[in-house]
DNA sequence: CTGAAAGCGCTAACAG
DNA sequence: CTGTTAGCGCTTTCAG
């Protein structure tokens, strides 16, 4: 049990047939008969062998596992999402590692994984890529197992996986306009971001099509950490007058620009009524509970998953962009405006 | 660029030298000579060369990184614990991946990975295994490389670095005796977890100290998770007479027990006072903001790191517990009993 | 259905 | 300092 590793030889030869018949057991073993794979099956359990992972790998070049990129693990927003990547590709026999793509990660950081033999594919959940860069490595012969999930790059060839954001926007807007909101602020995300792009655009949209103007002076840009949700509350209580509400395009923002401003004494939602966007977890314990934009988290993981394993397996090519719906979740920060 | 990868052959021939000498020049430079070391270089570059890892990992018997083991990923807590791994050991040449612990994995999750080739040491920040079965892995020839952090299991011979957990308690204890109170509640771990075992001794310790008791029906069974916090605000609620304050064995407990008492109209600090355990980023942000424990995640991570890169290079032997210092956060949720 | 044998790409002795 | 050579443990033709 504790000795040295057993190997295919000595499997094979405690149940008396070759490596290749162990390796088939093992692997293929609709190709074996009964009898020998009852046997193969005893061996290696009596001599506790397990394939070596790296011999294996050199032989089919292939990992078997898939590795998944993001932007920050310290956000609780992602664990749901690798939950359903995971439940998907451990079905199909494939393990999923997670690295942090650090700051300012070169587009290289999809295709050395797969170059360097680590894994069979790549599912990014970081859309922060130099565009030009991401010509280069479609170019590569390891593009075809890239798929993106939540955000992605316009513009870019591959496949993805993401919110209907301008939908959920949408529905928060229309919410806070069916509540009597016409002053109404927006947190946005960091320039540059795909998210961010969307969720403002629809923003925009929707005040337009109530015949709204967008203020610049209720506008401000956040990059979706609590310490930019904290400025935002400071950056709001600083002008002249507050909107009655504001969208922010995360619950970590809105929750620290919450928090900021009890301890300023100004209420949510007697004050200022506050809608989120992803559902953390945390958005339902907290108070006020905050109303937000659900994302189906784990339904993105896995359509990822899936995504990835057509294209492993070469069942399916092509770059769709799979929209998962969203949902508005009305809790207590949102009510009629002051008067 | 997108052709087949290039192999050690290909940069010999383009070096004019043999493979073994470009293995040399770029495993270990020092062995080679500075001409022939850049004519090794260019040819690197030329061809687009990267080692193939499975052929590395094959003949060397390693693999090149480190596997840590987390019971959660989708608790912020360890985030940064991760983040200090990740510094000592990429410098060290070492990649880390991250796996959640299902829940119920067995103790072989700790072998596994080395067993297979996956991995060259792990760190485990789960403490949640049968002490019997951990006595099967001790055996194994892998056992050296083993690393708890964090949390870790009583009687077991791995390494450990943990953060004082009985003085946190005590800090936080003599903080709340310091301010009046007498009259205090306790919301633990979950049952089995040494966390919860060294932290609500330390508690009881704390209180017998003060010749306080401690009451049965001020004690509430956690489990670190954001709804035990709820169902603690309601058991405490729906006692005879609440205590003046309760210390939480977790953050994440503590904002969602304050949360469901103001939905109660109780008011922290000025019903009862609060102080939470670990001291995760959102606890600065929320209000009120909570008056805690921090660990020092980030040394946590980087000591367990050194001390598994010790076990691996054969530096270093034994299972000492090293223990990090924590310190006392006061923020707003405390304040003197209510009269 | 099973066995023999040839490598996958790399590193580590061992000579020179 | 450099080259030759022998595998690491596995899968996969190719025969039988």
């Amino acid at each position: 049990m504790s000795d040295k590793a057993a190997k295919i030889q000595d499997v094979a030869k405690a149940a008396g047939v070759s490596t290749a018949t162990v390796s088939r057991a093992l692997s293929a073993p609709e190709k074996v008969s009964e009898p020998t794979r009852q046997a193969v099956l005893a061996a290696v359990e009596a001599t506790g062998y397990r394939v070596n992972q790296a011999a294996r790998s050199l032989r089919t070049r292939r990992a078997g596992s898939v590795l998944v990129l993001v932007p920050n693990l310290s956000n609780p927003f992602f664990s749901q999402i690798i939950a359903g990547i995971e439940s998907r590709l451990s079905a199909a026999g494939l393990k999923v590692v997670v690295t942090d793509t650090g700051p300012g990660a070169g587009a290289q950081a999809l295709t050395e994984p797969m170059r360097d033999g680590h894994a069979d594919g790549i599912i990014c959940l970081d859309g922060n890529f130099d565009p030009a860069a991401l010509d280069e490595v479609a170019q590569s012969r390891h593009a075809a197992r890239i798929v993106f999930a939540c955000e992605w790059v316009d513009g870019s060839p591959f496949p993805s996986v993401r919110s209907d954001n301008a939908h959920g926007v949408r529905m928060a807007m229309d919410h806070l306009f069916a509540l009597g909101h016409r002053d109404i602020g927006l947190v946005q995300g960091p320039r540059g971001n795909v998210l961010t792009a969307a969720r403002t655009e629809a923003f925009a949209a929707a005040m337009a099509a109530q015949g709204l103007a967008v203020q610049d002076n209720w506008m401000f840009r956040g990059d979706f950490s609590l310490e930019s949700g904290r400025d935002a509350a400071l950056f709001f209580a600083q002008g002249a007058r507050l909107p009655t509400a504001v969208f922010c395009a995360s619950d970590l923002m809105a929750h620290a620009m919450i928090g900021q401003w009890r301890a300023m004494n100004i209420r949510v939602p007697q004050d200022v009524s506050v809608v989120g966007f992803d559902d953390i977890e945390v958005s339902e314990y907290l108070w006020p509970p905050l109303t937000t934009i659900r994302q189906a988290r784990e339904t993105l993981g896995s359509k990822a998953a899936e995504l990835l394993l057509d294209r492993i397996l070469g069942r399916a090519h092509g770059a769709p962009a799979i929209h998962v719906p969203v949902s508005l979740v009305v809790r207590a920060t949102t009510a009629a405006p002051r008067s």
